[in-house]
DNA sequence: ATCTATTAATAAGT
DNA sequence: TACTTATTAATAGAT
């Protein structure tokens, strides 16, 4: 589909419905074909269009009979089990639509507290907020310390073994020096936490100053120890 | 398709073909599903793969078995007729791939004798072109001429008609001047012309210098009269 | 099963 | 009817 979402319904315009019959027509003729190809299955198709008084059918008359002869001999019962019918079918593209719509509200609302919270970075304070939103922001911010120690930890262990490679190096250089330099230079001071920090001070402080500390700034959770990483201004 | 375009040959790795028979079965089905609502045709579908014994069909196994029916009921002769079968549906695919082929290979020409143009006007030279090159590449620079003019014309008939319009509003207000305003500034003086100008010139010099009236650029062509629309300069 | 980069299908417009 | 193009849908490969 293209130029328009177009709404899975019987195309009323006439002749919009052949273009689209054709159209379509030959791309499923070519999906079946593949999908015979590609995983070497026996399958048909036939479609009874008002355009023609004979069926299309995939992948020839004989092919078809073939195939439907196999089909014919199974007992009712067999043919129906594990079979794709309308019903089903339906079922599954609902339930699939319903999962989507629920993990896409999901995303919203995340970004919805997201945007609050940047927002209460810049200044907006936090007033208006009711006690559900409240709570999200805190999972939130929680969600992203979790991420930041996470991140933290990974380039420390990322900094220790590169500091212990150049130990390594250093000492069959025969210079060594006494070691412990990956403790003085922390990967959090290497370029990537550079960036990142530029990264988010600008993130947070879009109108070049820091928002942070005014004077309603102060945050209504009884629980300020979110706060706890930067106990005195915000990157130590 | 994607990551990658796929060879439409039988995938040998199993669990890959089982994978993309389950994506493409459900793809499939869809398809039908979709052409059947869309156009309110009667269709079937019906596919034997290795993973399940039994035959997964659409729509189910009643309007399966009654296009059936109808299918049987026709004499040979009728069902073939229109038909679309597997030789003749390869038959279309490799016409269809080789009319593509053919218009990709003069698209690739056209854009082939372009670069060569432009390399021309910034002073490479046209030594190295043999005569059907040289052919074509003289085509091309009339067959952009003749756009040129065209565009050129069609400036001058919008400019045209607002000063026109631009004269009856002046009528309107009884300050008539005289007229002809619109010959002293024609259309290609317009913001939209001056855009463009800029824009070819930056095409054909990129190293911020005219390449043009250089010492070797003297066109080889026994023609040269494919410069006239220039005839002191690059641009009036 | 899910995700994402990429290709394929195709709705409108010419 | 066929071609073009802008956009959506399908899906290959990776996770």
């Amino acid at each position: 589909m293209t130029r328009k979402k177009v709404k899975l319904a019987y195309i009323t315009n006439d002749s919009a419905r052949k273009a689209t019959f054709k159209k379509r027509k030959k791309g499923l003729m070519k999906k079946v074909s593949e999908l015979s190809t590609l995983c070497g299955i026996d399958a048909c198709a036939i479609l009874y269009s008002p355009y023609d008084s004979q069926p299309e059918v995939w992948p020839s008359p004989l092919g078809v009979q073939r195939v439907l002869a196999h089909f014919k001999k199974m007992p009712e019962m067999e043919q129906s089990k594990k079979m794709v019918n309308q019903e089903s079918f339906l079922r599954q593209r609902i339930a699939k639509g319903n999962e989507q719509l629920k993990k896409q509200r999901k995303d919203n609302r995340e970004k919805e507290i997201t945007q609050v919270m940047y927002q209460s970075l810049t200044g907006k304070g936090l007033q208006n907020l009711n006690i559900v939103d409240l709570n999200d922001l805190g999972w939130m911010i929680d969600q992203n310390l979790k991420d930041i120690h996470k991140r933290i930890e990974s380039l420390n262990k990322e900094a220790q073994s590169q500091a212990a490679a150049a130990a390594a190096a250093a000492a069959g250089q025969l210079i060594k020096t006494g070691g412990k330099a990956q403790e003085e230079k922390p990967a959090f001071d290497s370029m990537d936490a550079i960036q990142r920090q530029q990264w988010f001070v600008d993130l947070v402080n879009p109108n070049e100053q820091m928002g942070f500390a005014g004077d309603d700034m102060m945050l209504p959770f009884g629980d300020n120890n979110h706060n706890a990483l930067w106990p005195n201004g915000f990157f130590p």
